[in-house]
DNA sequence: GATCTATGTAGAT
DNA sequence: TCTACCTAGATCG
């Protein structure tokens, strides 16, 4: 269930709990069985992500490549874990905490040179230190529609459909607008209404991005779709107006079309 | 129990 | 642009 703060979230967590311990590593489901086998009792020496990437550095070089996809998760447990539960990918059990990773688009070991590879073809990442300067040549070299271009990993990393939608929303900008007519004073507060956005996601460990003052009771609180202001909404929280699904980009992108009509950064919505 | 949905991407057409 | 793939949880009957 990932955008760039989980991975960023998970790099952290797993650094900390893991990290440096010899792993007990396993297969329970099966598919992942010679991998686990070639890890198991190695040192865990670092945890990385690149985007939506996730890279295990393991002693003798080693590299796990994971990629959580739309479905994947991890579930943590205190070494000693019970049995395992469910299609369990990869089992990693450290000194303290055991891991059980489930439904991973990717789960592989790769070589330094295909983990540089990798890493490579990904764009600025916003929560590793991305620079706006870096992006902004190539928001300029494309009529593609801004909705489309968010989510191309190859262009920023790390935004996925819910990143998508809140940004879009905030701005009040229209996601068919072409990329490359946006303007540089624009490109540079969308990308820092990105960046905080996302670090938010980051300190949370999820999206949130709605404010204290638009909800009752506490943040963390939140369930579901009432952590977002447009995403998965029926009616748009500023204007009361229908939020329309419809693909950009190959994805549903949730918009209001009254309050995201703008071909430039509009004044802030009053939300409540 | 069956069906639907989901924060993603790669490869085929 | 379409389809396949990965899995769990919610919803429906």
């Amino acid at each position: 269930m990932p955008e760039g703060h989980k991975t960023h979230f998970l790099a952290r967590v797993h650094q900390t709990k893991l990290g440096g311990d010899a792993v007990d590593a396993s297969s329970p489901q099966g598919r992942f069985r010679a991998g686990a086998k070639q890890l198991d009792g190695r040192r865990l020496e670092s945890v990385q992500a690149v985007g939506k990437q996730l890279f295990y550095r393991f002693e003798d070089d080693l590299h796990l490549q994971i990629h959580l996809g739309r479905y994947g998760g991890f579930k943590e447990h205190p070494t000693p874990a019970p049995q395992p539960v469910g299609q369990i990918r990869l089992r990693l059990s450290g000194t303290t905490t055991t891991l059980d990773l489930s439904g991973p688009t990717t789960c592989r070991l790769v070589s330094a040179e295909e983990r540089a590879d990798i890493a490579a073809q990904i764009g600025p990442d916003p929560l590793a230190g991305g620079r706006w300067q870096d992006v902004w040549p190539l928001f300029q070299a494309t009529r593609r529609p801004l909705g489309a271009v968010l989510l191309d990993q190859r262009i920023v990393a790390g935004i996925g459909n819910i990143f998508r939608a809140e940004l879009l929303f905030e701005l009040g900008l229209n996601p068919l607008l072409p990329a490359n007519a946006l303007s540089e004073a624009d490109f540079r507060f969308l990308w820092r209404a990105l960046v905080r956005m996302m670090r938010t996601g980051l300190k949370y460990g999820r999206i949130i991005t709605v404010t204290r003052k638009e909800v009752t009771g506490p943040l963390t609180q939140l369930n579901g779709n009432d952590r977002f202001r447009i995403y998965g909404h029926e009616t748009c929280p500023a204007c009361d107006g229908p939020v329309v699904k419809t693909p950009v980009g190959g994805r549903p992108l949730y918009q209001c079309q009254r309050c995201q009509s703008h071909d430039a950064i509009a004044p802030p919505l009053e939300l409540t």
